[in-house]
DNA sequence: TGACCTTTGAAGTTA
DNA sequence: TAACTTCAAAGGTCA
């Protein structure tokens, strides 16, 4: 059983933010660890060899319109899978018909796919996480945070996306922010920690949305392959002697248009402009009556992004690997076979990340201490799929991904609530 | 252009 | 409090 949270506070020295979840999970795992010891030993070509063959029995159900409950899941190691990925595995095979039971297919043809697929698992990330300092730990000097009112009253180009954290381990170049920053140029809020600003930095995902005036060598300095956004293998800035490397690693670093003193100011990636348009130009706005450009104004606010659960974060880890062994593209497909790795992690392997994940979290609650998740509720417009999972599998999806009518499987953290 | 797909986990909402 | 819903990443796909 991995102590997360329970040996000495964890490296965070908080148990605040340790999610129950985890511990659930590992109590699930630990039942599961028989299961999981006999697929660790079997090896990764059992695993690719039932994702395979699941898949093709979900062809095959799809084909004969009526499979058997359980087999396309696999036997053995693959039980966790069993009844309560059937009803979701059912809904991607009908939703991805041919395709992603033929993406899988070429992807698990290809040798280095089965070969390498639990090799040399990257964990340097958290490793340099362990050695991370606790966000408001012993010694440290806590500036006064002030309270976030709202977001509204947030820098407007001051949101940082929580994963960089992580990405920043992976970096070549972990560039400590300098802490006299965020006091020069009126951060609106300054980490508690200096150590925590160097773990903030631009993620991949929407370098693009950095505006070309900023002065520095742009091009090696962000990640080249958005799918992963690893940073480890991307060469250093080539900049001018005694051109300080380009530092836009915290949050507080990254100061919009209106601060006084940027000229370049580097608008963070996770503030997402709900529409992902451009704003109105001056001229146009003139158009608009002000209770339009209020509304507008509040529909516009930035984003800030929930930070990265431990899947999340396995996720961005490994999928470029995947991508890389699999030659599959396609996200979908992707993030099944993460979700099977997943499972076939050791606990170790997932306390890890679901350690990562916790310091995400305690990352972002000192950031936006007024933050919730339920700021974002609303800004995904989910069209028609409660629609779609109505009609096709007779009924909403649990908690448990699981749809109820269909896969009566016990809930997998049920032992522990027991206890 | 943007929702959907897929995964797990966290957190919010509802009954 | 259990059950349910939404969002987080990612990129191809499709309406």
């Amino acid at each position: 059983m991995p102590q997360l949270d329970s040996s000495g506070g964890g490296a965070g020295g908080g148990d605040d933010l340790g999610a129950p979840d985890e511990l659930l999970a590992f109590q699930d795992e630990g039942e599961e660890q028989d299961d999981k010891s006999r697929d660790s030993a079997a090896g990764p070509e059992r695993d690719l060899a039932e994702l395979k063959s699941s898949l093709v029995n979900e062809s095959e159900v799809a084909a004969g319109g009526a499979g058997v409950p359980g087999a396309g899941a696999g036997a053995g190691g693959e039980a966790e899978v069993g009844a309560e990925a059937l009803g979701r595995q059912h809904t991607s095979q009908r939703l991805f018909p041919d395709k992603l039971a033929e993406s899988l297919e070429d992807g698990l043809k290809a040798p280095e796919c089965a070969s390498g697929m639990y090799k040399d698992t990257v964990y340097s990330a958290f490793n340099l996480l362990m050695h991370y300092p606790p966000p408001s730990g012993a010694g440290q000097h806590p500036q006064p945070q002030p309270p976030l009112h709202n977001k509204a009253s947030q820098p407007a180009h001051g949101v940082p996306q929580l994963s960089p954290l992580y990405e920043h381990f992976s970096s070549p170049h972990p560039t400590p922010a300098p802490a006299d920053i965020s006091q020069k140029q009126g951060v609106h809020r300054p980490l508690q920690t200096p150590d925590l600003s160097g773990f903030y930095s631009l993620t991949s995902g929407s370098m693009g949305q950095l505006p070309h005036t900023v002065s520095w060598p742009s091009p090696p300095l962000y990640p080249l392959s958005p799918s992963c956004g690893y940073r480890q293998h991307f060469p250093a800035p080539t900049a001018a002697p005694g051109t300080p490397y380009p530092r836009f690693t915290h949050p507080s670093l990254m100061l919009g248009s209106g601060v006084p003193g940027h000229p370049a100011a580097i608008p963070h990636p996770a503030i997402v402009p709900p529409s992902g348009k451009q704003e109105l130009q001056p001229y146009d706005r003139t158009l608009k009556t002000q209770a339009e450009s209020k509304a507008e104004k509040e529909a516009k606010k930035p984003t800030i992004k929930k930070p990265l659960n431990a899947f999340m974060l396995y996720m961005k880890e490994m999928r470029a690997k995947v991508i890389a062994e699999c030659t599959l593209k396609e996200s979908a497909a992707i993030n099944q076979i993460l979700g099977r790795r997943w499972h076939a992690l050791s606990r170790e392997e997932q306390a890890k990340y679901y350690e990562l994940a916790r310091k995400e979290r305690q990352l972002h609650m000192q950031l936006y201490p007024g933050w919730s998740a339920r700021d974002n509720y609303g800004k995904k417009k989910r069209r028609s799929r409660e629609k779609h999972q109505e009609s096709n599998t007779g009924g909403k999806r649990n908690a448990f991904g699981t749809y109820p009518e269909k896969a009566a499987a016990p809930a997998p953290f049920l032992p522990m609530t027991v206890l």
